[in-house]
Formats: C-alpha cells, structure tokens, sequence
DNA sequence: TCTTGTTCCAAACGACCGTTCGAACCCAGG
DNA sequence: CCTGGGTTCGAACGGTCGTTTGGAACAAGA
C-alpha cells in the first residue's frame, strides 16, 4: 500500500491552474496568514477558514502543517533567487564576467525590493520569505544551506570585483548589505513611517532601490 | 480584596538578590529560552522546568506569560536604550551638542553589539530583544512606540549633523543601520560563518564594531 | 451501469497549552 | 507555642492544537 498523497509525486510547481483548486486555495490562504501573522499564531483551522476548504485538506494536498509551511518557502525562495541571479547573470555578460560592486549589490537588492511593491502580487510573498528567515523551523534552517549555495555566487563576485580587500571583511560587508534586505518588514516600515511622519511613505519603490545601492555601495567604496 | 500579585507594586527591577529567588529563576529562565528558540514554541512548561521551579510559578510571580515576556521585555530595551543614550549623550558633550555622524552611529551600533560577546552576561539579552522585534505580540508593538521615541533623538541628532541632506533621506538610513544591527541573530552568524568557512568568526567584538560604523559611515558619507 | 481511484467532508482522537484552585508549607511576630 | 500572610505545590480545568479516520461524493474508464 504506497502513500496517496499526491504531494509526493510533484516535480516543482505544477496545478499552477490546474484542477486541484484546493491545494492552490490552501497555499495561497496559507502563505498569507503566514506572512502576516507568523508561522506560530496560524493554525490549520484559521487557514482552511481562510481557504474555505475542508480542515483536512492541509494534511491531504501536503503532508502536515510544517512541510507546507516548506513547500511554500521552498517556491517562493527558488523564484526570489532564480531572480537574483538572473540579474547576476546579465551583469556578468556586461562587464566581461566581472561585474563592478554596484551592479552584484543590485543583483542582490533589486529583486525583493522589487517585490515590495503593493501592486503587483508578490508582497506577500517577500514578506513571507523575510518572516522564515527569523521564524523558520528546523527543517527550513537546512533549506537555507542551499540558499548559502545561492549567495556563494554573490559572494565570489564580490571577492572578484574587490581583491584588494581581505576576505573576512567583504564577508561582513555583505552580511550588513543582507541585513539592510532583511529588516524591511511591514512592521519596521510602520516604525519608520512613525518616526519620520509619513515622510518616508514610498509609492514607487525604485527610488527606494536605489537608495539601498547607493548607501550600500558606498560602504563598499573603501 | 485586592491583587496579591507582588509583580504589581515592583518599582523597576528590585529583587536582584532578594529573597525572592524563585522570579529571579523564572525570568532567566524564560529569557533563555525565548532567546534561543523563540516566544510560541516555548511553553511555560519548559520555563519551569529549565528554572526547576513549580508550574504555577510563573502565573504567580508575573501575572501570565505574556506579562512575563513583557517584563522581560521592557527591563532588557530599558537597559540598552539608555546605554545608547548615555554614549549619545558623552559625544554630544565632546562635541559642543552637534556630535558628527559616526559618533552618533557609533552610540548606536556599539551596545547591543558589545552584549554580543559571549564572556559578557548578556548575550542572551541582545539576542531576546532581535527576537522580540520579529516575534513580538501586540502589546510589545505598543511597547516599541515608545522606542520610537527614544531613537528620534538620534534621528533628530543625525538630521543636525547633515542639515545638506534631505530629510527622508536621513531617516532612510538610519533604516538601514538599524537593519545592520537587528541581522546580528545566531542564525544569521552561522549562515555567515558557514558561507565565509570560518574567516567571520570573532573572539573580539570591537573589531566588529568598527567594521559596522565604517560601513554605516560610509554609507553617510555622499 | 458497474468499477476504480481521487478528492472532500464531518467528526473525533490524543496531546499539549495557559491558567486556576485549594491545600500544604514556611517562617517571622505575637 | 500559636497564628497568619506570603509562597510553593500537585492536580486539575477548559480550550486549542495538528492529525487521523471512514465513509460520502465525484469523475472517468470498462
């Protein structure tokens, strides 16, 4: 008697539109429950309430709470990422494959920032990405070794693209540069909002990228 | 017959030594353990027993175990809030009240960075309150308003020391310092040491200072 | 039409949660 | 010695959690 669950037999991201309605509503509800409110504070109920689907359908379509809970980590990283490295890519060709600090800092900071933006639908999911990076369970800490795997990439860029430096200290820089990413949560931009009243409300958000790339490149800049 | 909860009529933080050993016990416990493995996977059954203390401890001496989370809470912010503070204050006075931007940034980033360091106490400290910011519940973003306060007057410092920049601009940065800052988690660490094999790993954390307030400088300097 | 496999559903299971309760305990003040 | 307020204790309460179950509903091929 094999295992009926038909998420195990998934290659990547098929039923995009696809007859299992249930299984889209159910990853959909989730993910935005989760990025509101933290992985902790949702339970199955609220997310099947949310989906209008049945209370059994999670553990159905995926196998428990928690490996949904890393299947959507799962697309939504390796989108945020192919992203990331498209940009790479093409900075690469450009420059005679060694592309300068701003354009790698782009590569990094474009995309999810890019995301942000109300308009099109992927805020919810760039605030989904950032809350698992502080909130994440045991197995998704595993998952983000490959995404290490992913930022290795940028990392050896930036070691190209900065020889003069020592090693430790383009490391550091970079995990400063991923601090700046990561802290922009919805809960952060009410703070900032708050203490500079309402001057630092973004429509556009490219402004803000270049922001980002300006001030980090510059602490690249010795 | 009024509440004889002794939480109630606690001034700020006395019982350091008093009798009152089993609070003491809770709340260190209950810091730990909210540090390492977050605030809603942490029961007060695990409290209580990392504290070897009774069950019903921790509803006695703290009214509930949000109470608890906020006391802890509020004594750890009250502490590194006036730290900050006092350096502010230090470079206002070397600096006849109008402290250049790295000493600002430097009062900033140097307190919950020296916590950091593992031969000190109060690594747990720093790393409850990141937690806290990304995990907080709904009082706690109350409580956080009035760190608004308390960092308006080093965005009101900073805006003084670059009186040529737009406003927004001063507060977007200061946005990203702080992200600088509040990357500084275990986790986040481990990924940087595992993505640099070993060069990030530091004894010494005013080496880490440094770096951070060059990059943060930096980053101010246009 | 009957069969077969997939999906959905209501209901329940056992486990764990935060909190409460009343009795036991401790220890100064009389 | 006794008394009484502060503290600790074991035990239990009601509620919510993730998960499981067995059958109903459904669609498609024989």
């Amino acid at each position: 008697m094999t295992d009926p669950h038909p998420a195990d037999l998934e290659p990547e991201e098929v039923d995009q539109e696809s007859q299992a309605a249930t299984k889209n509503l159910v990853f959909a509800a989730a993910e935005r429950l989760f990025a509101v409110h933290g992985f902790q504070k949702v339970s199955v109920r609220d997310i099947t309430a949310e989906a209008g689907v049945n209370l059994a359908s999670v553990n159905y379509h995926f196998r428990s709470k928690d490996a949904l809970l890393l299947e959507i980590f799962r697309r939504r990283t390796a989108e945020l990422n192919r992203a990331r490295a498209r940009l790479l890519h093409e900075a690469s060709d450009q420059h005679q494959g060694r592309p300068p600090v701003r354009a790698i800092l782009e590569a990094l900071i474009a995309p999810p920032v890019r995301w942000l933006d109300p308009k099109g639908d992927r805020l919810i999911s760039v605030q989904f990405i950032i809350r698992a990076r502080s909130e994440g369970t045991e197995e998704m800490r595993l998952a983000l070794r490959n995404d290490v795997s992913h930022l290795r990439r940028f990392a050896d860029a930036l070691l190209i693209a900065r020889p003069d430096l020592p090693p430790e200290e383009v490391y550091w820089r970079l995990h400063f540069v991923l601090g700046m990413i990561h802290n922009n949560r919805f809960a952060e931009f009410d703070r900032l909002n708050t203490l500079s009243e309402g001057l630092t409300r973004e429509e556009d958000f490219e402004p803000l990228i270049k922001r980002m790339v300006d001030f980090a490149e510059a602490g690249f800049s010795r």
